[in-house]
DNA sequence: ATTCATTTTTTTGGTCCAACAAATAGGCGA
DNA sequence: TCGCCTATTTGTTGGACCAAAAAAATGAAT
């Protein structure tokens, strides 16, 4: 059965400069988000129907939806029967969800994540000697001290990693912690590794209050000395080659 | 008029933990990528078609189509029409591009990145003094050397940040030069600004072979120093507050 | 007859629509 | 106040058509 209307497409001019053909989804995508900043629309902000914004910008119901997939799959908007979607905040989770997506561990990742987290936390020591409050590293202590008579492994990783993260969160600088959590997930592996055997526990509550200790003495090359020390005593549970 | 066929959902067993109701399309995705695992396909392998794929997995070719907006937002694979979608290695372009989705630039992120990029480039110093080799050196020096004479504001950038690149690369590490590459966009962004004026290309010029010198004469305060410096400069296009 | 260029056919993604299922917000009544 | 009902909206599917590109068929020239 033949349709009696047919649609026209590309009818746009057709810049001269030539490009490649921008797909409707794409470019349904970009309009949702100039829409967005628009209308000045703020996290938990509704977005119109599937329907409406089919109307607005010309485009077919699953058009829509395959731009949304897209904005969703950026951890931009949040979609929920009935109410729509709505404007999220799970940009950086998206992130870091993308960035495990097929990050494997191997021994050789071992060695770069520690590799990484060496130069991280090292390189926020002169910072942190400088401008570390007494709040700061009691907040550090606080964190630290459920750590021990901690049986869950699961639990103790995450403390673990919590301690680090308020260790380079306390740098200010966002960019630095965006991209420490990044590492989150494989980070934690290892730390499971390491937990997985009790004295290796006991351990790293010690060394970390000698992390804090070092910091109250503002003494730099302590500090620099006892966090290289700490990351490489992780690397001693990965099976070597 | 009713389809004569009726389609039944949710005849799979319902695990008893609850759990929320996994949509089609989620599941579609991890059945494609199981499939990449079975069939133990690589990068430029293709995927079967949209309806050979809704055949296999009863799902409908729109299903499809969104479950591969999803694969392409995350980089796994690339449609092209008519061939299909191709495993592609494009995941760490994805996640970059995601990155600097909504990282707007303002004077405060500046610092952020600037300060980012220290720790990070003054970090590998230490890599760097011991185990540079000639050649490593001599190519960053070309590198360099595209930087004079480059009337494209645009491409002037691209090199300085391919030197700077080149320096964090040298480390060895991927999960460094990952992370470092993140950061490209925003990166490019500073340096575009300060190529405007001209001389501040041959301070940049200049900078950049006080670098590599330090590196030459495995003098690690100087690099310290030099980089730190150089860094800071490129701050001062900034608009203050 | 073979080879190359051209035309036609087929395949496939891109877009849209109509229909129905499922979920739920919001109104309505007990 | 509580529970039910309805209307609206997303979730999913099948179908139709278009445009582009590959594949196949055709034809001409050597």
């Amino acid at each position: 059965m033949v349709l009696d209307e047919v649609r026209h497409f590309s009818s746009e001019g057709e810049a001269s400069e030539g490009g490649q053909r921008i797909s409707a989804v794409d470019r349904l995508v970009e309009q949702i988000r100039d829409l967005v900043r628009e209308r000045g629309l703020g996290i938990g902000d509704q977005l119109p129907t599937e329907r409406e914004l089919g109307e607005r910008f010309q485009a077919g119901r699953n058009t829509v939806r395959e731009a949304l997939q897209i904005l969703k799959a950026y951890g931009i908007v949040e979609v929920r029967p009935k109410i729509g979607a709505v404007l999220s905040g799970q940009h950086e989770v998206a992130i870091r969800k993308l960035f495990a997506f097929q990050n494997e561990i191997s021994p050789a990742s071992f060695l770069d994540v520690q590799g990484f987290r060496r130069i991280i936390e090292v390189g926020v020591g002169d910072h942190l000697i400088l401008n570390a409050t007494a709040e700061d590293l009691d907040r550090l202590e606080a964190i630290n001290a459920a750590l021990i008579d901690n049986p869950d492994v699961e639990e103790a990783a995450r403390v673990d990693f919590a301690f680090h993260e308020a260790l380079v969160d306390m740098a200010g600088n966002k960019m630095l912690s965006t991209n420490y959590r990044l590492l989150q997930p494989l980070i934690v592996q290892i730390m499971r590794v390491g937990k997985s055997q009790r004295p290796a526990q006991v351990d790293t509550y010690r060394a970390h209050l000698e992390i804090i200790r070092a910091l109250r003495d503002r003494d730099r090359v302590a500090y620099a000395y006892l966090v290289s020390r700490h990351l490489e005593y992780g690397l001693q549970f990965v099976s070597g080659s």
